[in-house]
DNA sequence: TATTAGTCTATCTTTTTTATAGGTTTTATG
DNA sequence: CATAAAACCTATAAAAAAGATAGACTAATA
């Protein structure tokens, strides 16, 4: 399961991209629309500028927005950014590999090779879909 | 990422699977062979007993064994046991289902669509695969 | 210069995960 | 029948992660 934190971050996303004309949007604003902890969701969305998903503005009118497009941001970055690796074990993960300690050769392991191909069609998803998918359908 | 009681659960199982002709299998030998703590092992085998995937003998000559053939029990119903939910998200679950607490209708919510495709993605092959398909590969 | 709104860092609480300890019961066997 | 072997059971502890909050700081605007 996705953590809270970047469950918090998609819908939070999601108002920003329902809302790009609407220039800056405020913490708080997102906070109450979205039903999440303010001063949680202040911290999650400084991560994601950190990271270069949002941009902000300080001050009388300020806010934050996106940096790019909705369709230009998968949500695979996402989860890796907040919640790690995405495969279900860490010997078939792309970005946070760490060798089995419980088995003598990944290379014929049969449970690496099945979870890799649960991590491929997880990722096939994950790595096409973006924000823009996932705007709520009118 | 599935936890390591999970994992452990995976290489005992494997173990047992390769063995299904010698009889009930010592924890303290598969503890050894799979490199794992002997007296967490010990509770998950009697976890996995108590759902009625594993048998057991206890005194001499006694350990565990399958309750059936390897390729009868399907991974899913592994993970689902020991670590919970496979989705991602607690509203695009099928055994664990938890209503968003943050969107208004799930019925429109983009993110609870393609997470539900995630989902379908990941249990076309959990439910699939079994424990014979991951036996190592001679 | 007052107000607004994000920034930063620290801390705290709760929950989950991982692991260990130690006694109990059952079974085989000499 | 005594002994040893091995699973059973329950409790607890230690560590890590998740979730949440506090408060002072900085920048921008009017």
């Amino acid at each position: 399961m996705l953590s809270k934190k970047t469950q918090y971050a998609f819908h939070a996303l999601v108002h920003l991209a329902e809302n790009v004309d609407k220039g800056p949007i405020l913490i708080s604003e997102i906070a109450q629309e979205k039903n999440i902890s303010i001063k949680f969701l202040e911290n999650i969305l400084l991560e994601l500028k950190n990271a270069g998903i949002l941009g902000s503005k300080k001050g009388k009118g300020g806010g934050y927005y996106l940096m790019r497009p909705p369709k230009e941001i998968a949500l695979a970055k996402i989860i890796r950014l907040l919640d790690g690796p995405i495969a279900l074990l860490p010997c078939v993960s792309l970005n946070y590999y760490e060798r089995c300690e419980n088995c003598r050769d990944e290379a014929v392991c049969g449970l690496n090779e099945v979870m890799g191909k649960v991590r491929d069609s997880a990722l096939k998803i994950l790595e096409n879909k973006t924000l823009k998918d996932i705007l709520t359908r009118s």
